[in-house]
DNA sequence: ATTAAGCCTTGGCA
DNA sequence: ATGCCAAGGCTTA
C-alpha cells in the first residue's frame, strides 16, 4: 500500500512546563507512542503523527494514507490542541496544587509538563483492560499487537508498518479470544473479546461517549442532549459492569478517555504514595479493599480539587521506576550508578534504608536539573525497592 | 459484605 | 540453573 502526502513540519507554541511530551507520552497513559529517529510517532484518527519538541514549540508532521482519501481540510492542529488539552493552563494548576500540598510542591518541579491525554475512550478501555497485573513494557507490546493484527494500516516508518487501533467492531469475530491468547494476552484475551462484543453489539452506538464529561467534549463531537448527561460516578459504575473492568481500570477510562478530571485511578503505586506520603491506611485494617479505594480517591479529590486526576498523574509519574532515574547521565561508570541509587532514595522517600553512598554535590545538581532523557541506557541499577506490603494485591506467579 | 486465591506472561534477581 | 517475585487488578469461591 503506497503512502502519500508527506506533510511539512508545522509548529504550535507551547513551553516545556506546559507540556513535556518526553514524559507525558511514556508515563503509562497511552501505550502506542514510539520514539523513532528522535521523533514521537503514533497513528491517531486515521493519520500518522510525528512530534518533536523544543523549549518554545511543539513541532508536528502529519502523513495521510492514500486510502481513504485525506480530508480536504486538515484538522491536525485542532486534534493536537484537543489531545493535549492545550487551552488548559497547566502552570497555574501546578501552582494551586503546590499551595495546598507540600508533597506536591516538593515533587512537581522535577516533573513539570505532565498532562493527561484526551484519548479516545475505546482506546483507553482496551489499553487498561490489558494493564491489569501487568507492566508498561508488556502493555505496550500487547496494544501494538492488537493494532498490527486488527487495526488499519496507516503508514510505514522505515520498514515498520504503523497501524491504528482497531475499533470494537473489528474484534467481535469468534476466534478473537483464542488468537489473542496465542499473541500472549493471557487471561485478558477473554475480557477484550467480551468487552468488544458488548460495546459493538449490545450497547447503543454512542454508549461510551454518553459517559463523557459534558464539559470535556470529544474531538469528533456530536454533542449529546442534556438529558443523557451522566455524572462521574454514573460513568464509573457503568464501566464497572464490563468484564475485566474494576475500579482502577474504570477510573483510567474516566480520566483519560472520558474527560473526568476528578477521577483518580488508585493502583499499587498510588496506594503506596498514599501510605508513604499522605499517611493513609496506617491505622485500621491494612487491607486494600473497595472502601479504601474510594477513601484514597476522595482524599485526593478534596486535597487537589476538580483536576485531582491530573495532579495524581504527576506524582504517579515521579514514582515510576523509569522516571525516578530521570536526569542521570547515560554514561554509566560505577560511580554514576551509585549516584543514581542515592537519587532514587531521595525521590522515593525516607521510608527505606538509605544505601551507604556518599551524597555528592553533583547529584544534588542533577536532581534539580532532572528533565527526562528518553534513552537512558542504564536500567534497574538499584535493587528491588518494592516492599513486602505492596505485594498484597499481587499474588501472581 | 469481606477476604483470599487464581490467573497469563515477561524479566530481574537470588 | 531453578525458583521466586513483581508488574499501573479483576473475578470467583
Amino acid at each position: 500500500m503506497a503512502i502519500k502526502r508527506l506533510g511539512d513540519w508545522r509548529k504550535l507554541p507551547v513551553s516545556l512546563t506546559e507540556l513535556c511530551i518526553d514524559t507525558t507520552l511514556r508515563c503509562g497513559q497511552s501505550f502506542r507512542w514510539r520514539k523513532i529517529n528522535d521523533e514521537w510517532t503514533c497513528a491517531l484518527r486515521g493519520r500518522l503523527l510525528s512530534l518533536k519538541q523544543d523549549s518554545t514549540h511543539l513541532h508536528y508532521k502529519v502523513t495521510w494514507p492514500e486510502v481513504p482519501p485525506a480530508p480536504e481540510a486538515d484538522d491536525t492542529e485542532e486534534l493536537l490542541h484537543h489531545y493535549f488539552s492545550l487551552s488548559l493552563d497547566l502552570g497555574s494548576l501546578y501552582e494551586q496544587w503546590s499551595q495546598v500540598d507540600p508533597n506536591f510542591r516538593k515533587r512537581a518541579p522535577t516533573f513539570s509538563g505532565v498532562r493527561i491525554l484526551s484519548q479516545d475512550a475505546w482506546e483507553a478501555l482496551v489499553s487498561f483492560i490489558c494493564s491489569s497485573n501487568n507492566n508498561i513494557s508488556r502493555i505496550s507490546q500487547m496494544v501494538h499487537k492488537l493494532c498490527r493484527h486488527y487495526g488499519p494500516l496507516i503508514a510505514y516508518v522505515g520498514d515498520e508498518a504503523i497501524h491504528d487501533l482497531p475499533g470494537p467492531g473489528d474484534l467481535v469475530g469468534p476466534e478473537v479470544e483464542a488468537h489473542l491468547r496465542e499473541l500472549g494476552f493471557g487471561y485478558r484475551a477473554k475480557y477484550i473479546a467480551q468487552t468488544a462484543r458488548i460495546v459493538a453489539k449490545e450497547k447503543p452506538n454512542s454508549w461510551l461517549e454518553s459517559l463523557r464529561n459534558p464539559q470535556s467534549p470529544s474531538f469528533a463531537s456530536e454533542k449529546l442532549p442534556e438529558s443523557q448527561h451522566k455524572t462521574y460516578r454514573e460513568a464509573h459504575d457503568e464501566l464497572l459492569a464490563l468484564a475485566g473492568v474494576g475500579p482502577k481500570v474504570a477510573d483510567c477510562v474516566c480520566l483519560m478517555g472520558l474527560g473526568w478530571g476528578e477521577s483518580v485511578p488508585v493502583d499499587t503505586h498510588v496506594w503506596q504514595i498514599a501510605q508513604r506520603d499522605y499517611k493513609m491506611g496506617k491505622t485500621k485494617s491494612k487491607t486494600f479493599n473497595k472502601a479504601m479505594y474510594d477513601a484514597v480517591g476522595d482524599h485526593f479529590r478534596e486535597l487537589w480539587g476538580p483536576y485531582a486526576g491530573w495532579a495524581h498523574s504527576v506524582l504517579f509519574t515521579a514514582d515510576l521506576r523509569e522516571f525516578a532515574e530521570a536526569g542521570i547521565k547515560k554514561e554509566g561508570s560505577v560511580k554514576e550508578v551509585k549516584v543514581k541509587e542515592e537519587i532514587i532514595e531521595e525521590v522515593t522517600g525516607p521510608r527505606r534504608k538509605r544505601k551507604t553512598v556518599e551524597t555528592t554535590i553533583e547529584s544534588q545538581v542533577k536532581l534539580e536539573d532532572a528533565k527526562v532523557e528518553t534513552d537512558l541506557e542504564i536500567r534497574r541499577t538499584s535493587k528491588r525497592r518494592q516492599t513486602r506490603a505492596s505485594s498484597r494485591t499481587n499474588k501472581g506467579g
